[in-house]
DNA sequence: AATGAATGAGAATTCATTCAT
DNA sequence: GATGAATGAATTCTCATTCAT
């Protein structure tokens, strides 16, 4: 894919990406200016469209890009851990450490998550089922120990309570937080209290 | 407010609302096409705009026009009843039911929740504190019985998950369901599974 | 002509007049609208444009009616008077009595002067040349003692000169004043100087 | 100032130049099309616009193209004659010359004059201000020799006379060479005939 | 006769994409 | 390969005029 942009020094590539990502994550897929992008990555208008044909593809290609980038934060993440809180414990902390580090790449992620231009809404569709959303999730929830779970309650909806709270806590935060500086420790003591109350709801009372 | 719009004879009016709804709803405020709206609604040009003055006003109107809607939805509610997973069972009813009959409606509050146009963003935001977003739940929420929560748990963090796992639930079916009539006595059933689930993690074990 | 219009009751026909007047002054002829008129007239769309049967038709109208309303300042002069200097001071007095009296006509007539919209532009033209402007003046110069100016200047050449001082002058006042009360005693006697220092060097040096 | 218009080449420049122009002094700036300047200067309807950013800029751009025009009339007049009559036949001569050259843009000239558009009327009482009305004029009649006047006259008002009865008189022939190539010699001498009569007026009589 | 809702051509402006240099 | 001027379809919105009631 795309092998003119591929062949470009680390530099320009660096600088294009991070035009487009942050006019993408500005102001979503319509309202995004390729001029604004050339402008920024400072590249002639010809070239952005030499290297991708089209708004388009470097939205996709961005989206592929982005995905990868996914990946590494759940390959931080233990893979042998079995018990599903934990797990969750650590994601939340590899999460923050990210935001922190490219609360770019966070903005964009959030961008795509509301982004309906009817273009790239299909391909959205498909990348975000392939890998967006919960790819991690499932990958890592595979080796969870399900023994842990109180007998009388279906351990895949339980799983499936704990994805939505954690996802619905993170944008909750994320709708709150403007400024980059606003995470904090107090906020993962937070996200502990919600997995705590899921633990001691969900697992077998402890003897 | 847009008396002539309201003058109009009730097909005509209604061919208007579900043209633009529609095309909102496909494609968000900006690139909505006033054109795309006029022909589907198969009316002049002039005309719309005469209605309402310009593409920001037709949109605010349909803001209001679907939150009333919605207070509809809420005011069938029994408002007495305490047990939050009562009130679930039945704001899920009637969702269920509405969702069948206008399906373009939610839709379209999908896509206002994604909005970020800033053309309309400060009314936008002004208008879903005052009604759009939980108004119902609020005010439902607040005769909850809270005795009936098990004691070493925080009773707001567990309705917060409550309302996170309907919202996402309601997300999921409707992402799987792509406006195809395939709502179900099922759907509704699966619902119930995970209002049990929580309802038996939250409440008091009965003796 | 416009026999419609003419049945009317009179104090309709001025209110539209007015009205027109009033916005043909304000905007020119192409910024002028239509429904400004109708709304300050408070008439209905339809019949304005069955009066008239277009925007061109009214304005036409407007200018035959202000061309009979200049008529009657001229009527005012004596005519019996062949002294020019004579002339123009009357004039000058009739012309700031009825700018006092109605100032909206005076502000239609600079419009008038200034409108370039190419739909009246010929139409605008025939009719400045048959009444509007020099119309009076023509007139009252036929009486013109001749035998007054300096046998060695072009009796004709002179009048042009008196005539385009005049209108300049006028044209110079009414673009320093904007507002209605600045018109002064001082302004007339100012004129009389501009006529003095012209009969001086036009007319015999007096024994 | 408008740099992509600078660099095109010339021939191009004066299409559009002459395009505009043409456009403008038919119909005034409000009215005057975009699409119909694009058509004559034939270029396409966005290159219009990344020349100049808009129908405002175009037009100031307008303006100032045809002030410094107007700057080369007046520098080709002699500094030093302090006679006005002189000075006045020369500049006379100079403007036969270029309407003849460019019958546009006096065209122009007098669209400009009768302008009343809101969007540009500050703008352009601002350089009517700094350069169009009377720059030359005032300019040159520094150095007038006032002592050739009568000593009974105001020496101001007998300038102000001519120049009213100079603008007047081409004014009035404009309106009756209606574009067509018919100035001649003998206009030029009917001019002369005017200042002989005003010179002999207002000078003191030759011994 | 009077009404005013409906009409649609036309306005200015934008911007992804192309292509000659 | 790189460039950026040129393109023109598409955008929202206006308003004189028509016509069914």
């Amino acid at each position: 894919m795309y092998p003119k942009f591929a062949s470009l020094e680390q530099e320009k590539k660096e600088r294009i990406i991070n035009a487009a990502i942050k006019e993408f994550a500005r102001s979503g897929y319509d309202r995004a200016s390729t001029n604004e992008i050339i402008k920024e990555a400072n590249i002639a208008k010809g070239s952005l469209f030499s290297y991708f044909n089209n708004k388009k593809e470097l939205y996709l290609f961005l989206l592929d890009y982005v995905s990868e980038f996914i990946d590494k934060i759940y390959s931080e993440v233990d893979c042998d851990e079995t018990d599903i809180f934990e797990i969750y414990r650590e994601i939340a902390l590899v999460k923050f450490k990210m935001y922190r580090k490219f609360p770019q790449i966070f903005d964009f992620l959030k961008a795509i998550a509301k982004e309906n231009a009817p273009e790239v809404k299909s391909e959205l569709e498909k990348r975000k089922k392939e890998y967006l959303v919960d790819r991690g999730t499932e990958k890592i929830c595979r080796n969870i120990d399900e023994t842990k779970f109180r007998s009388d309650i279906d351990v895949q909806k339980a799983i499936d309570i704990i994805n939505w709270t954690a996802l619905s806590f993170a944008e909750q935060q994320s709708n709150k937080i403007n400024s980059y500086a606003d995470f904090d420790v107090e906020l993962l003591r937070e996200w502990e209290r919600y997995l705590d109350l899921l633990r001691r709801c969900f697992y077998k009372a402890e003897e």
